[in-house]
DNA sequence: TGTACATCAGTGAACGCGCGTTCACTGATGTAC
DNA sequence: TGTACATCAGTGAACGCGCGTTCACTGATGTAC
């Protein structure tokens, strides 16, 4: 009855990607190491062939998230140009990445993550901030070109973009789907747009 | 050694407000019986004097949190007139309200209290829907007087106006504090302002 | 090509801690007479 | 005003469940010779 043997490192991908999936499904609470192991056929002890500890799997997921917040970045500059329309490209490819990973916002929250160890908070702490930054970028670069108000400051804007999309998650999440994000976000964005967008002329 | 007695109702009121103080600075994981139990010089198993159980002191908390934020907009109401003066109020007693209890954004988010039981998850559904609606009251006062542009969806602006608050209480919390959440609002709400007002005239 | 051995992922039983909950008991408070 | 009794908030010991973690063992895979 023993489960196929696998590479530390794949399994340790398996892992993490698990974790999160059952983050966004089940919650924190759902996230136990025997829930873990059986979504990947295994037993809970084996777990520990892979990591030291819970602590660490936990460690993992928000590597996982710290890299696709990155990804979403890096291809929305690839096949995007100008500061707003990387804005409006990013925002969807954030409320994409935010409905199929419910546990992003919760995770933001959560203090069974954030408590404890203080390093972790402080590298949540700073995949929150990298990706504003990134944002930042995308607007300072919108104010060079004369596409975006300059008399606003870029962190505000940076803030309020990631706000169009907060509110919604919740709302989406207590409502079991009910609520259309999506649509709110399309919304949301033409007052964010006209709000950040410099006077014609 | 045994603690003052006192009426089961003043004990209620009590014990939610030491679970909400709680939430805020332990976070859900620091929400035990015991650490309830102990804020009031009690024994864990006297809470059960009042409470059928810990579900009943969650649902109690979250009935606290629901009624202070109907108190915000009762009292911005009543001591402010027009709709970009109650909404700039708002924010700030919002703020402050934050500030003062972290676990309200970590509430929202949480798992403790948004799974398991499905009537908990509707209740503080309509809570926050509730508060969005009273928002959006005041917007579309707004709009009658002439104060807030009227080509723009009365929910779309009371979720951008949450979305004020949101991303701020991350950082804030996330940072222990340092992150300056009143100047973010204050900044944002000036953006935020001139994306909703009506144009001179 | 075949055999012996080392490595290491996976197993299942067991342990122990945290914590929610129960229960018999205590003793203060308020009421009936 | 004083006594007997009922009520009920508070106590502390104990129980039991969930769950993270440990550990001796298994058996497949890859390597050395």
């Amino acid at each position: 009855m023993a489960a196929e043997k696998l590479d530390t490192e794949i399994r340790r991908e398996q892992i993490a990607e698990a974790a999160l999936a059952l983050l966004s499904s089940g919650g924190i609470k759902g996230l136990n190491m025997a829930a873990v192991a059986h979504r990947l056929g295994l037993v809970s002890s084996a777990i520990y062939r892979h990591f030291k500890g819970k602590d660490e799997v936990v460690d993992a997921v928000l590597e996982l998230i710290a890299e696709r917040l990155a990804t979403n970045v890096r291809l929305v500059r690839a096949e995007t140009k100008g500061g707003l329309s990387r804005l409006e490209s990013l925002l969807k490819r954030h409320v994409r990445f935010v409905r199929e990973n419910q546990a992003i916002p919760r995770i933001m929250f959560s203090d069974e993550i954030a408590t404890g160890d203080p390093r972790r908070k402080a590298r949540l702490h700073q995949t929150i901030r990298d990706f504003l930054t990134s944002v930042g970028e995308i607007v300072r670069e919108g104010q060079r070109d004369g596409e975006i108000r300059t008399d606003v400051e870029v962190e505000t804007v940076a803030m309020l973009f990631v706000g169009i999309v907060q509110p919604g998650a919740v709302l989406w999440n207590l409502s079991d789907g009910q609520f259309d994000i999506t649509r709110h976000a399309n919304r949301a964005w033409r007052l964010f747009r006209t709000s950040v967008a410099a006077p014609e002329g």
